[in-house]
DNA sequence: CATTTGCTTCATTTTTTCTTGAAACATCTG
DNA sequence: CAGATGTTTCAAGAAAAAATGAAGCAAATG
């Protein structure tokens, strides 16, 4: 049996589905290969998981499941739940799957429009200075960079409220 | 004056903003610096420009951008316009933004919510050989995965039609 | 209170991604 | 059709991102 097996009893067909599905829609959102592996392993986990339970069953390093579970934490898809009698911090997966979009939006999208609208601004600011023969063409391609942004900013509301249904 | 500036003329504010601008959008869904950067530049070049001039101005290589008009061509976000008179090809942005959401959703959302609909799929395959104590919970959080899914299935093309506006 | 256990942090290494530029190809021009 | 010009491709190099694991901290145990 390979190396990787030894110490960690092996994943079974449904963890590495499901693993493999959250690897792929996480790094969608930029998460790093391990943080995917992380959710994934525990949301078909039956039971809270300790970190080094984790680490061994997906054989990945101590740094990677410790960060890997910290961010997840940090935007509560994944909790500690304290069981009894155990010294170890045991990790269950919240299933609101709504969390990583929210996130995204928040984290990602939001700040992005922001500083774009501060862009445009000074663009605009800029389009003074253009010879007049320009200024023309140039004034309607930023209307419509503003237009876009406007759509998105829109946008974005809704979308967390279809979200969380 | 800066090595970068000899043979290039310096770039405007104007230029400056829309290139980071469109760096940092295109960086979410995938895209490498160049290609932003390229589709900055001739979203507000007040003309046709030729690789050459491209790469002067954005002091990129030869091959990048190549690489980055050819991948903008490729989904529409930039054409080639003859130029009277000239060999060289020259080059416009198509200003429809939402090309860019368009293809996004139609090359990296579809394809993976197709493939997570069939891992879905093997995994309620999977469910029955679980202890049956485990059986229930699992099922249920299949079920979850496979709302979640739906839900982004019927966004997609309702997010599309919101881009065309 | 010394020791063990669990966790975090971070400098280093590994892996992945992007860029470069030379070579090959294609097309134009005189 | 020979040279010049413009473009693509791709192997090698550079840069960025992620993973590793040892050092250090903190808390529990006995």
């Amino acid at each position: 049996m390979a190396a990787e097996r030894e110490a960690a009893s092996a994943l079974q067909e449904l963890e590495v589905e499901a693993i493999e599905m959250f690897i792929n829609f996480l790094r969608l959102i930029g998460l790093p290969k391990s943080v995917g592996e992380i959710y994934g392993l525990l949301f078909v986990a039956p039971r809270p998981m300790a970190m080094d339970d984790i680490m061994e069953r997906l054989g990945i390093s101590l740094g990677a499941a410790s960060q890997g579970l910290k961010l997840l934490r940090s935007f509560g898809a994944v909790r500690v739940v304290y069981e009894r009698g155990e010294r170890r911090d045991h990790y269950v997966a919240d299933l609101e799957l709504s969390r990583f979009a929210t996130v995204f939006i928040k984290d990602e999208l939001q700040p992005r429009m922001d500083t774009a609208a501060e862009r445009i601004k000074r663009m605009e600011r800029a389009l003074a200075e253009l010879p007049a023969k320009e200024r023309k063409a140039t004034r309607e391609r930023i209307e419509r960079l503003k237009h876009w942004l406007d759509k998105g900013r829109k946008l974005l509301p809704w979308l967390i409220r279809f979200m969380k249904l």
